[in-house]
RNA sequence: GGGCGCGUAGUCUAGUUUGGAUAAGGCACCAGCCUUCGGAGCUGGGUAUCCCAGGUUCAAAUCCUGGCGCGCCCGCCA
């Protein structure tokens, strides 16, 4: 999208400067144009040429559409270029972006104009300011995102960060790309754990205890898993805790409810320091009494591939045939209950049932109530039996962010539903699938209690202790409160940015000296390029003048930061392309945006130390105060998208 | 048995979706750079059978086939 906007109106002489919300891609299909009418090839083909080249000494843009016409017209590579160069030279002449088109073999190698492209990018950054990066693309849809979903039974470990820290950001980015992105968090307060737990603390009645009550929980958790595996009594017990808690209103369900709301609110202050909310809650119970399970068990019953079988050792079970899936074909027995013998639902029956409520095609049959107010100030609904009508609304695309070791009964959920004829809603149907994070020799185990030491509090808190030590170096004279405040936002900044700089198919071992290594390949390096642009536009005193030549900036280190900037919104948009549905999950590039986001501060630092500003002639001055109010803009933009914290000084 | 992911320098990783130019960074190590906008920085120094073997191609870390190693998944469980 583009359009015409007075940037600078000095003398009352009209200066008419073109803004873009995407510079790249202007440039780009400017160049693409070009390419077309001089080879009479389709603008789609060329395209799918372009790239950029490996060296900036190689140009700004390459493409290698002659192999491909070499092919066509049976001729090398390098005398197709040959044949076409003075044409293709001819046309670019009149293409003021375009400074020079070179060869090099076969590789065509363009060179944009420094100047044009410096006053096209910083002049729409200064423009649009805060919205530079955001894009229409996927304007009108609507997604919901559900994370992390962790049991309210025990306090994050450093894995379900990971899980929530894609989750929110994912939901950034799509909102950035015009999408309605709609964050969801599923309480599981009926399962196993929670009756083990309701069970411990009869026994352990009154206890007092200064800790986290999240932590409290996890640590009694370890405990009740050693009597449980050991009394076959305690596990009758705890069997019948566990049926009770489904009646509504059941002592054990009374207290389940209290439990589960206060472990509830502890985990969310960890989720709060690492800036993640939600919109809506989902809890389990209110999934078992909303007649949902009913209304989904009628409507399967009517597929043909959904059956109850008679006789056998899944006699009673409704169950999905599998087989008639290609990747399900191989399986020794191809049906999947979905529904016990004793008519309960299985959790792909129950999350089969979600799934079709998530899509709208079961009208919402929960009612919603306020679970709490969060820091950001939006309040979050909880499903409630109690509650109110809301208005949750349909969604397009539905994403579910869980650790690839759920691919299976994923795909099983996507798959119920494509054999019950919602094919399209199947395939807009998308496991954000990541590998877990654990330690050298063991995973996260809440039974076993090796999460202890691991949690995300604890990484938090001992981010946050050496960060504190390092900004009170920097900033001796500087009182308590902003110390607190900056050495937090360092400590959430290097844990986000851990978790999102690693590709999400890739386990992570945990190591300490890897989250707190604040050099490098690290947040507080992205914090503090910021907070040196700061630093200078805060120095100078003045803003930026709205005549500053942006034409100008045209060397080396000015021009590779003006080049990054103009990125921007295309690599948001592409991990937002990026996002492909495979056989067994999507992958999510999270990953590609932490890359740009450190290369942007890298060409940042080499220019500050290459391009003094304050002191520099007037004219010079202008311009570079502009290109570091545009890197500011885009560097806190970049930011809050990957939910890492600006800093202003640190 | 079937399936999924990963394998790149001392080490940790990016690049593989869509084949393209000299395989890119961080950490660690060594040497420079503050009378100059903040040194959590910049500049230079070098290490790789891209797990192995074949194949496709003008071109393979990337695609195909077959292996090897590591992790994970295939319950009326939760």
């Amino acid at each position: 999208m583009r359009r015409q906007c007075g940037l600078s109106l000095v003398s009352g002489e009209a200066q008419v400067s073109e803004i873009s919300t995407n510079p790249w891609k202007t440039v780009r299909q400017t160049l693409v144009k070009v390419l077309s009418d001089v080879f009479s090839v389709s603008q789609d083909v060329v395209d799918a040429t372009i790239e950029r080249p490996p060296d900036s000494a190689l140009g700004d843009l390459a493409s290698t559409i002659a192999f491909a016409l070499a092919k066509q017209l049976k001729k090398n590579p390098v005398a197709v270029v040959n044949d076409f160069l003075p044409k293709l030279k001819e046309r670019a002449s009149h293409e003021s972006m375009i400074k020079e088109v070179t060869t090099k073999g076969p590789y065509i190698n363009i060179f944009i104009d420094q100047g044009q492209l410096a006053e096209l990018t910083v002049g729409s950054i200064l423009e649009l300011d805060h919205k530079y990066g955001r894009c229409e693309e996927f304007q009108g849809k609507r997604a919901l995102i559900e994370y992390p979903a962790v049991n309210p039974s025990k306090p994050w470990h450093i894995g379900h960060a990971r899980n929530a820290i894609l989750g929110d950001t994912l939901c950034n980015i799509l909102d950035w790309v015009g999408y309605d992105a709609v964050r969801l968090d599923y309480i599981n307060d009926l399962g196993l754990q929670i009756a083990q737990l309701i069970w411990k603390l009869r026994q352990v009645e009154d206890e007092r205890s200064d800790m986290k009550y999240d932590h409290l929980l996890g640590h009694l958790y370890v405990d009740v898993q050693k009597a449980f595996d050991s009394s076959e009594t305690i596990q009758r017990e705890v069997r019948e805790v566990s049926r009770k808690l489904e009646e509504l209103n059941s002592d054990e369900a009374k207290l389940s409810a209290k439990m589960v709301t206060r472990c509830l609110k502890a985990q969310n202050e960890t989720s709060y320091r690492l800036g993640i909310y939600h919109d809506y809650q989902v809890w389990e119970s209110a999934i078992a009494h909303s007649g949902i399970l009913e209304l989904a068990k009628k409507m399967m019953l009517k597929s043909k591939n959904i059956l109850k079988i008679e006789e056998g050792e899944k006699a009673g079970c409704i169950v999905a045939d599998l087989s008639i899936i290609d990747e399900f074909k191989d399986l020794k027995d191809p049906y999947k209950i979905l529904f016990r013998s004793d008519g309960t639902r299985t959790y792909t029956g129950a999350d089969v049932a979600l799934q079709l409520w998530k899509f709208g095609i079961i009208e919402d049959p929960f009612k919603y109530s306020e679970f709490e107010e969060q820091p950001n100030g939006k309040t979050v609904m909880r499903t409630d039996l109690k509650g109110k009508e809301s208005k949750l609304g349909k969604f397009d695309v539905v994403m579910n962010v869980i650790g690839s070791r759920q691919a299976h009964p994923q795909k099983m959920v996507y798959t119920v539903l494509d054999i019950l004829g919602y094919s399209k809603e199947s395939e807009n149907s998308h496991h954000i699938a990541y590998e877990f994070v654990g330690l050298d020799d063991a995973d996260f185990s809440g039974r076993e209690g090796t999460w202890i030491g691991y949690s995300t509090d604890d990484v938090l808190n001992k981010a946050t202790e050496l960060a504190r030590i390092e900004v009170d170096k920097r900033n001796p004279e500087d009182d308590d409160t902003f110390k607190d405040t900056v050495a937090s936002q360092i400590a959430v900044g290097a844990i986000r940015y851990f978790m999102l700089n690693a590709s999400p198919d890739r386990q992570i071992t945990f190591r300490w000296n890897e989250v707190l290594d604040f050099n490098g390949d690290a947040a507080p390096y992205l914090q503090y390029s910021h907070a040196r642009a700061q630093r200078i536009l805060e120095k100078a005193g003045e803003d930026v003048a709205s005549d500053a030549d942006l034409k100008i900036l045209v060397s080396d280190a000015e021009f590779a930061l003006v080049k990054a900037l103009a990125h921007f919104p295309e690599e948001l948009l592409e991990v937002a392309r990026s996002l492909k549905k495979n056989v067994w999950g999507t992958s999510f590039a999270s990953n590609r945006l932490t890359a740009y986001a450190y290369g942007l501060a890298n060409l940042f630092s080499k220019f500050y130390d290459s391009c003094p500003v304050l002191k520099a002639e007037a004219n010079v001055r202008a311009s570079r105060m502009a290109l570091v109010r545009a890197f500011k803009t885009t560097m806190a933009n970049c930011l809050t998208v990957l939910g890492i914290p600006v800093v202003k000084r640190m």
